[in-house]
Order: C-alpha cells, then structure tokens, then sequence
DNA sequence: AGCATGGATGACAAAAATGTCATGCGCAAA
DNA sequence: TTTGCGCATGACATTTTTGTCATCCATGCT
C-alpha cells in the first residue's frame, strides 16, 4: 500500500516516513507542493498525508486542484494547532480527516487505517475487541449485550486505546490524544479517568473484576486487551 | 432510488412509507423475514431498512443471512428502545446504521440520504450550511475561519437543525431527536439551549447579533437557514 | 389599543463531569 | 526481606453542563 506524503518540514516527513513504514506502507514523500501536486496526480497512491503549510504551493490550493482534476484519493490533512478554520476549509474543499501538529505517528497511522478501511467497504460504525463493542454512533461500549454508558472524556479515552488494543499507550500518548497537547504533564487524570471507566464497566458486569479489559502495563501506560 | 422497507407492523410500514415516497424514493414493503430476505437477495435496492423484530424470520438473522450470501447493500435497522444490546450486535453482523422506534420518517429520510452519500463517495466529515461549517470529527461548528465551542447538547442540537436546514423541526421532534423520547413534554429545554447556541454564535462574531442562523417560527419551532 | 399566546431571557439550582490531592498498597528490584 | 516507585483509590473542590422557573417582550388577532 502506497502513502503519498507531502510534507516540507524534514524533522516531521523523516519520523512520519520511518513510523509508516514500520508498518508496512510505503511511503513516497515530496517537500513542496508543486511536486506534491504532480506526484499525487499520477494516482499511484491509495492516500495522502497533506501538509496544510507548504512551501512553493499551498497545501489548500493542492488539495483544491487535486479535487478539480478529479482525483478521489483519499486525503489527510495535517495542519498546525492554530490554523483551525483552515482545517475546516480543508474539510470543505474535499480532505476526508485532519490532523493536528504535533501528533503521534501512531495516531496517524490509526486514522490512515480507519479512512481505507472505511472506503474499502467496511462502513461499520463499530469497534469489536474481544467481548466488548464500541459503538461510535451512540459513543458507547457494550459488552454482553449490555450497554455501558460513558461521559465525553471516558468514551473518547476508551476509543482511543480500543483503537490500539493490544499495544500499550503511555500516558503522554493518552493525554495528548485525549485531552490535547497544552496539558499540564504532571497530573493523574489519565489514571482517574481510567479507574472510572474501569469501575463503571466491572458495575454492569460483575464477573469482570479482577479481570478488566484495560490492562495496567507498569512504569509505561495502558493496554486495552487484545482478546477478551 | 429504490429503498427495501422489511417490517411487519402494518401502521408503522405504512407511515415510513408514505413519508419517504413523498421524498421521491421508491419503496418495496415485506412484512416478514423470510419473503425480506428473498427480495432483498434480488440486490435490487440501493438500501435496506430492517426491522429487528419480525414474524417468520428474526432480523439480525436475515441480516446475517444477507451478509454471508454476499450482500452488501447498506442496511438501517429499526430496533425498539429495550434492545440496546441487539442494536450494537446488529451494527457488528453488518448494519451501517440503526434507528431506534419510534422514530420520525424525518429522520430515517435523513439517515438514508445521508448513509447513501457517505457511500457514493462523499465522504466529508463535514456538513456547510450557508456560512457555517459544521465539523463532525471536533463536534463544533465553524463561521467564518472562526470555531464554535458546543457543549454535547449543544452540538446533538445544532446538527439535527443542520441537517434539516431549511425545514421547521417543532419543539417535540427536536426534544426526541435530541433528548429521547421519555422527556418531560412540558419544559422549555429547548429554547434554553437554542438560546445558549445562539449566544455562543453571537458571541464568536458580533456581526450576527440580529441575524441568527437559527430561525424561531412562531407557533411551530425553529428553522436553521438554509443560506446564510 | 388591548389582549392573549408564545418566545426570549436571566437567574438560579441541581446534577454531572472533571481534575487534584493524599493515602495506601503491591510489585519488582536490590 | 526490604525499599522505593508506581499505580489504585477515595474524598474532595471546582467547573460545566443542564434543566427549571419567573418575568419580560413581541407578535398577531380582535
């Protein structure tokens, strides 16, 4: 599978290149948007990571031209933190997700999954992980038949290590994802919001206990568990 | 556009029926599993509403039953309030989406035309209504490069009035659109909360002030601008 | 103009969510 | 076994969210 990145900052195409490789995909990287442009026209990708910031041409007009010639690809955007009504226009203007900088390549690669996935027919708006089933159109989990209700921060936590069940996330990789990246780092939140979820999914189903599907991995992070 | 209804109660076939024919489709009506399953297999349809509890052949079993024949049309399940659990399975066996009864024809419309959309290659996570954006990966809305913060309420109610753009919804259907359908018929929640959406436009950009996007119809409901 | 109905608004109360902190416990390394 | 670090936990304070209510205002009708 072939990722075209258009990306300028060396730093960042170099960790995103190695990141996505390291996973399987191959990865084509162009430094400006004129080169980007060319290279994505040729329609040899099956998707693009789009730096909104580009030297040489603006990551919205390639993203408008690539539209305009008819090219479907499918299109991430990353964007700086700052630039939030770009990001929306870039929604507009036919990008498919976005991406906020810094982000983890691990993120990225989670949303790279999820976007082919989703257009190569799997449309489900459900997360299965061993007995327990996500379900993004209520933002709940169900386990057994029973639905297990969560508050904004408890679900978008849980979808997250779901997401990355069976691969531990420190809590910096949690905290940024789920509560940004101006976070205070030296706070328990994480921990809290974790034990909450814990107990409200052991609440609805008892037998759970000392067996809660989020694992506590010692001296690094969370796991959500990949069976069961 | 050819729509499959599988339902067996004959006032609620007939309802959803006429309501979605008067939005120019075209509706074939099983009243049970089996005779579903059968002209559903035809693939002649561009979409499946299914109802989960059917005389003769179960729902989910005729879902299932499609899904392993190789069918992949997209399939919206009516399911009633107390089958949460069913729900959820539904989604993982196949569904793209569910509808819990009762419902408004309203909103089946919506959640067809919408899941026809996404799957005909329009796959923005965004909707523009006039000179607003509304983001569904943020949950906001953004005016003029500007976003809006919403709280969870908020943005469940400017999406339905979104979506609906143009239309009147009354105070009853965006109180069971938005906040079930066991709530306190008598209270004026809805206006509190157009009000705090209102405010919070305003308030991003002062330009608006007399100009809301949002809509009060005397007597009715409320109306989100179709432009502008 | 006067009235009645319906909507807007602000203040308020209650409930829920969220983050912090201090304490306790257990695991793992020495 | 002891020690120390890291996680779990419960209590708590704060902040947000949410719904209610009473009042005021606007609109449309007679």
């Amino acid at each position: 599978m072939k990722i075209l990145l258009i990306e300028d900052e060396q730093r960042i195409a170099d960790f995103v290149c190695s990141g996505l490789r390291e996973r399987g995909m191959q990865v084509d990287v162009c430094d400006n948007g004129v080169a980007g442009f060319e290279r994505a026209l040729k329609g040899q990708h099956a998707l693009i990571v789009l730096d909104l910031m580009l030297p040489g041409r603006d990551g919205l007009s390639v993203l408008t031209g690539l539209r305009a010639e008819g090219l479907v690809t499918p299109v991430i955007l990353l964007t700086a933190r700052n630039e939030l009504g770009d990001r929306v226009e870039g929604l507009q203007r036919g990008a498919d997700d976005y991406l906020a900088k810094p982000f983890y390549v691990e993120e990225l690669a989670a949303r790279i999954q999820a976007l082919l996935r989703r257009l190569s027919g799997d449309r489900h708006n459900t997360l299965q992980v061993g007995a327990y089933a996500l379900d993004r159109i209520a933002r709940s989990v169900a386990h057994e038949g029973k639905t297990i209700d969560l508050t904004s921060r408890e679900y978008t936590l849980i979808e997250v290590l779901m997401r990355s069940a069976g691969r531990v996330l420190t809590r910096t990789q949690i905290l940024e994802l789920v509560w940004g990246y101006d976070f205070d780092p030296n706070t328990n939140v994480v921990d809290a919001c974790i034990q909450r979820i814990r107990r409200k999914i052991e609440s609805i189903s008892p037998a759970v206990q000392a067996n809660s599907p989020i694992e506590s991995v010692r001296g690094i992070g969370y796991r959500f568990k990949a069976q069961g």
